[in-house]
RNA sequence: GCCCGGGUGGUGAAAUGGCAUACACGCAGGACUUAAAAUCCUGUGACGAAAGUCGUGAGGGUCCGACUCCCUCCCCGGGCACCA
């Protein structure tokens, strides 16, 4: 008896795998992609190539991936799966800089070991077209991209906050400040600094971002969140005139937002420290009284210097100060106060916020603390009309009730009545109806080394002249090019005086190698300090310019790569770097899987990417990612995170040298549903070996497969397999990988007993349903027992007939009173009365209706329950 | 507080209105072995001698029938957080 040991011929199956380069994608044009059932672009999230080499979470999302791509491939589709590197950002920045090295020296090696770890899982990836975000031949046209984003006017510069420690002299990402507002490396306090950066008008895109989400196929959780992120919100702006406290002539206006406007319960306006009225007021430039503007101009420094630590701290209970301002409500016919506080964000609706006491719970905090007003205008459960005294008692939007105190309003529904009131401010020009977004401008800009350099040069003197590109012969050609779309802003034409794009003849405008780098001290960019880096001709005027020195994000590489990998074309043109039968034949992407901790950003700003692209006129679809999954995570045994510092990571080489790449394969396939976290577990994984070893024996006892066929024994045994291989394909399709492995140990269970054999040709299928989960064992039997020369890999999926399928005879459960109190064999479709009949004959179901008057339900094929009446 | 997941044997889980616990792990007993490992066989939700009863986080509802659908609540995980 030969033993199963993977280690003997899993490296060489693989080595046959590349010889005989069973993994290439066919060319469009080629006879077998045209032939087939059509394309199938088959794609995991591309990993980020750390130092550590693949983790087992890795292995399972890939080999999810890989076991689709196996089964299409079979099934006769045109697989497209390939597999590359998102080798810019922090954490290699990082690494690079604990290490005295340059991230150049350190990313090759990673993806090597990554490369490496890959292929001894056996994933079927077409590596000729493997590519890392790194490779200057790929983020040159990330940099294009770039310029021609910044050409239809969706990059502004601005300047925006970025976090800085003071103590390191560095400028920081989120991700770096600690929940309590410090420093992760120095446990410092950091600070913001305000510096001019990149900013993309993702929000110019919001409400297709929002409508194209309804064609996908994606888990609903995931849909949810990204509609939750864009959180369009409708409702209307309404403006209201200002007065002082002295005299009745109008010396302002303020604009709310609201989704409900309650405006017979409105009984103050609260305005964000941040607003412009609050700057006014400060300044002098609307008098109010001394003692008002100090107060404002104190609770103003307070705020803006309170970071958000303090905030937290202070809790849910509200501050603010009168303005001595007010705003005519002109729905009531009433002044209301003016206050500044702080629970009014800046940056949500217009800053701004019109206080209904009575119908919202923080305008009911608010007004209970400075004694304000209250006006209940909604009447409460049972027609309560008493005065609003507890948070318990307002009623806010979306509950029910009548109208009242609200004249022409009252008797009407509550949420007919706000529709009423946007009619009637609408009808009088005080307001309009509008959308407001959570979803906020993308800043662009990183002052890091390790990112893609952005090519845009800023000249001084057109800035001086204000010359902006839009300005020059280039410029006005590409906005008649593309009138739909280049609707540029005149506000950032003018800020965007004197930045040029640079020539794109000279792209990839490549990142320059030096040893190391310190910190700048300013936050500005390493890039900044390379004076000769940072130095070119204006692409304008020829003038001495400067280089913008901050670099993209790493979101950048992830944008697009799905697009690269399209690409059959080679390198040597100055195009997109796409033939257009390429982009036609491939996307978009039909599978797409990857971590659900990319739900909303990474989605996202690909989904805008492929918009705006669209609106080039360079893609002829809408959306990137047709089907999404999501993988679950793997934790360590002790389900806590794998950590180095914890001592509980498994190194899948490790697993693959003790029990095969396949034994692994199958395990995290097997363990729990795709989507699903799982705890690393050993004695589970042994298991998955266990099942392959018995495979294994089993081909080795030529008894077991060579059976006759025309036996009964024989023909059940081929029945429970055909009824396993469509088993199989349905669940594949579905990520049900769990289920698919159980079906095939069951059916292995059933042919291990006794003296059940399948002929020589049936067993076959057996390999071929298995091979999509473990490749090398398929293979390695497909070659050696049935003396094939041509890979399992390309092997036609084994098809089975629906009549194969059919069992004449079917098991029901016989119910009494909805309790099981029997089984009866039946021909499938067998009537009621047989049914009736059989069952009335086991005396167990008999026992409880002797005597009884009752009624039948029968389900063909599925139960037989009598109901006793009494 | 809000949003999104999830809660079924000792464990990972299966069943999407029709025999709850498939498949696997673990455990127990047995075979093989001088012995162990490996392998194979048998058993394994709880209570009960058995008949049987109970049992899918808790409670209620719909239905001939509910893990599955509806309502109320509890617990665990993730995300966002004074979002107008």
């Amino acid at each position: 008896m030969t033993k199963y040991l993977p280690k003997e011929f899993e490296d060489k199956i693989k080595d046959l795998w590349n010889k005989e380069k069973v993994y290439l994608t066919e060319k469009p044009s080629s006879p077998q992609a045209t032939a087939g059932k059509g394309k199938m672009y088959c794609l995991s999230m591309f990993p980020y190539p750390s130092g550590s080499g693949l983790h087992v979470g890795h292995v399972r999302i890939y080999t999810g991936t890989d076991v689709l791509a196996r089964y299409f491939k079979m099934s006769g589709y045109d697989v497209l799966h390939p597999m590359g590197w998102d080798a810019f950002g922090l954490p290699a920045e990082n690494a690079a800089i604990k290490a005295q090295k340059n991230p150049l020296d350190i990313v090759p090696g990673n993806i090597a070991t990554f490369k490496r770890q890959m292929q001894s899982l056996g994933l079927s990836y077409d590596w000729s077209r493997e590519f890392s975000t790194t490779d200057p031949e790929y983020y040159r046209w990330t940099q294009w991209l770039f310029i021609q984003f910044f050409k239809m006017g969706l990059l502004y510069k601005k300047n925006t906050p970025i976090n800085f420690c003071p103590s390191c002299k560095t400028g920081l990402a989120e991700e770096e400040v600690l929940p309590n507002g410090t420093h992760e490396r120095c446990g410092k306090p950091i600070t913001k600094k305000d510096l001019p950066q990149w900013i993309f008008r993702i929000t110019t895109y919001a409400d297709r971002l929002l409508k194209d989400l309804d064609g996908l196929d994606w888990p609903e959780g995931i849909l949810t969140m990204q509609r939750n992120w864009i959180g369009k919100k409708e409702g209307i702006n309404i403006t209201y005139k200002i007065v002082n406290s002295n005299d009745q002539i109008p010396i302002g206006e303020i604009i709310c937002f609201t989704t409900a406007p309650v405006n017979f319960g409105m009984t103050f306006i609260v305005v964000a420290p941040e607003h412009h009225l609050v700057k006014k007021i400060i300044e002098g430039k609307i008098k109010v009284s001394a003692t008002e503007r100090k107060n404002v101009t104190d609770y103003y420094e307070k705020s803006i210097k309170k970071t958000d630590i303090d905030r937290q701290a202070e809790g849910r209970e509200k501050t603010g100060v009168f303005t001595g301002l007010y705003a005519y409500n002109h729905v009531g016919g009433w002044n209301v106060p003016v206050w500044v506080s702080d629970f009014v964000v800046g940056h949500v609706g217009t800053g701004a916020v019109q206080g209904c006491p009575g119908h919202d719970y923080k305008d009911f905090e608010f007004a209970q603390k400075f004694k304000l007003p209250i006006i209940r205008v909604v009447e409460g459960k049972n027609g309560d009309r008493s005065p609003i005294e507890r948070a318990d008692q307002v009623i806010v939007k979306g509950m029910k009730g009548k109208m009242m105190n609200s004249k022409f309003l009252d008797g009407l529904d509550f949420a007919e009545g706000l529709e009423k009131t946007m009619d009637y401010i609408e009808k009088n020009s005080w307001g309009k109806r509008v959308a407001s977004y959570h979803l906020r401008d993308w800043i662009f800009s990183r002052q890091r080394y390790w990112g893609e350099p952005i090519p845009m040069v800023f000249c001084e003197s057109c800035a001086k002249k204000g010359i902006s590109w839009w300005d020059t012969k280039a410029g006005k050609s590409f906005q008649k090019e593309h009138q739909s779309i280049s609707k540029v802003d005149q506000s950032i034409q003018g800020e965007m005086a004197g930045w040029f794009p640079i020539l794109e003849q000279s792209l990839p405008l490549k990142l320059p190698y030096v040893k190391s780098y310190e910190p700048t001290g300013t936050g500005e960019s390493p890039l900044s300090q390379m004076t000769d880096w940072v130095k070119e001709a204006c692409p304008e005027c020829g003038l001495s310019a400067r280089r913008e020195s901050d670099t993209m994000p790493n979101w950048a590489g992830s944008c697009w790569y799905f697009l690269k990998f399209a690409s059959s074309d080679d390198q040597n043109e100055i195009h997109f770097p796409w033939k257009k039968e390429d982009l036609k034949h491939w996307l978009p992407v039909d599978w797409y899987l990857g971590g659900a901790e990319h739900a909303v950003l990474h989605l996202l700003y690909a989904r805008f990417w492929v918009k705006a692209l669209q609106d080039l006129g360079l893609l002829d679809f809408s959306e990137p990612f047709l089907k999404l999954r999501n993988v679950g995570m793997v934790l360590a045994e002790d389900h806590r995170k794998m950590s180095k510092s914890f001592g509980n990571v498994i190194n899948p080489d490790d697993v693959v040298a003790e029990f095969g790449a396949d034994a692994l394969r199958i395990y995290e396939m097997f363990m729990a549903p795709f989507n699903m976290e799982i705890s690393w577990s050993t004695a589970a994984l042994q298991g998955g070996y266990r099942f392959l070893n018995r495979i294994w024996q089993i081909y080795h006892n030529s008894a077991k497969i060579d059976g006759r066929g025309d036996d009964e024994g024989t023909k059940t045994l081929i029945n429970s397999l055909y009824k396993t291989i469509h088993k199989v394909e349905k669940d594949i399709p579905q990520t049900k990988f769990n289920t698919a492995i159980a079906s095939m140990m069951e059916f292995l269970n059933e042919w291990e007993k006794g003296s059940m054999a399948l002929p020589y040709t049936e067993a076959k299928k057996f390999l071929q349903i298995l091979s999509p989960f473990a490749p090398f064992v398929a293979e390695k039997l497909w070659r050696e027992i049935y003396k094939e020369s041509t890979s399992i890999c390309i092997s036609p999926w084994p098809s089975v007939k629906q009549e194969d399928l059919m069992s004449s005879y079917r098991n029901i459960p016989v119910q009494v009173n909805g309790k099981v109190r029997g089984v009866i064999t039946l021909v499938s479709q067998a009537s009621q009365a047989e049914a009736e009949q059989k069952a009335l004959k086991d005396e167990k179901v008999n026992k409880y209706l002797e005597g009884k008057t009752y009624k039948t339900i029968y389900v063909q094929g599925k139960i037989l329950n009598f109901v006793i009446k009494n």
